[in-house]
DNA sequence: ATAACGTATGAATACCTGTTCATACGTTCA
DNA sequence: TGAACGTATGAACAGGTATTCATACGTTAT
């Protein structure tokens, strides 16, 4: 997973590959999202996209839970969950808000609720 | 990404856990999907979490393309897109059509558009 | 038949990722 | 102050991943 795209190429280049279409291509490159929005919605699916981190933030997306108890729910370590709950805290998936010695953890918008529920009702459809 | 789920821990071995909270955690476990549909949707937002792929599948979500054309369109060898639309198709998130030589590529149904699409919306707020 | 074309695929490689282990941090309570 | 608790984090390791290269496949046209 690169952390870079391809160099955009200018339609001189593009000229020189060997095309079926090339009208086509013109559309679908003027039509691309740009790279930095592609690279961080592909970061946040590839956050979603481990099975731990998914049950992590399906768990979250039904009620506010802390470290130790989402250990407890999905049967990982306290450390894996840290260190998971960083990468989805860094991406802004999740927020958390801290009481006394606990930590507690929640989506950090309803979006994200909405883009697994969504995967969810995908993939239910399918087994 | 392991390929299987932590094993489901008994009610008995929760309780063996240090937990703030085990009311919550109980009911975090009732309503946790089951592990087949959590590794299946895992293994497709993964499949999005790669830039390159995630390109594809956008550019497929606005027309159908050839693997050459996929090929000019985002900058990749044809083999990487051949590859790459391999791992989309044996997850159903493309289908293919066979037109003499060429082979025309398309999303395998409009839940993928709508799930590329949200995801678009959600970054694309926070830029 | 043979060549050209578009596509698919196996092997190899360099890179990335998720877990564990050990330990450190910040907070509370005795 | 010091111990216990909940959490965070760095290092290390095992396993996974995306690309390239070479080549094979199926189709069409000569």
């Amino acid at each position: 997973m690169p952390k870079t795209l391809s160099p955009v190429l200018t339609d001189d280049e593009l000229c020189e590959l060997k095309v079926t279409d090339l009208e086509k291509v013109r559309r679908a490159r003027a039509e691309m999202k740009p790279a930095e929005v592609v690279l961080l919605l592909a970061e946040t699916f590839r956050a979603l996209g481990d099975p731990n981190r998914l049950r992590l933030v399906y768990a979250l997306s039904r009620q506010e839970l802390c470290v130790c108890d989402l250990a407890a729910a999905v049967g990982m370590s306290q450390s894996a969950v840290s260190h998971s709950l960083r990468i989805l805290r860094q991406l802004r998936l999740v927020q958390s808000r801290r009481e006394s010695k606990t930590t507690y953890y929640r989506l950090d918008d309803e979006h994200i609720a909405r883009l697994a529920a969504d995967g969810f009702a995908h993939v239910e459809e399918r087994v």
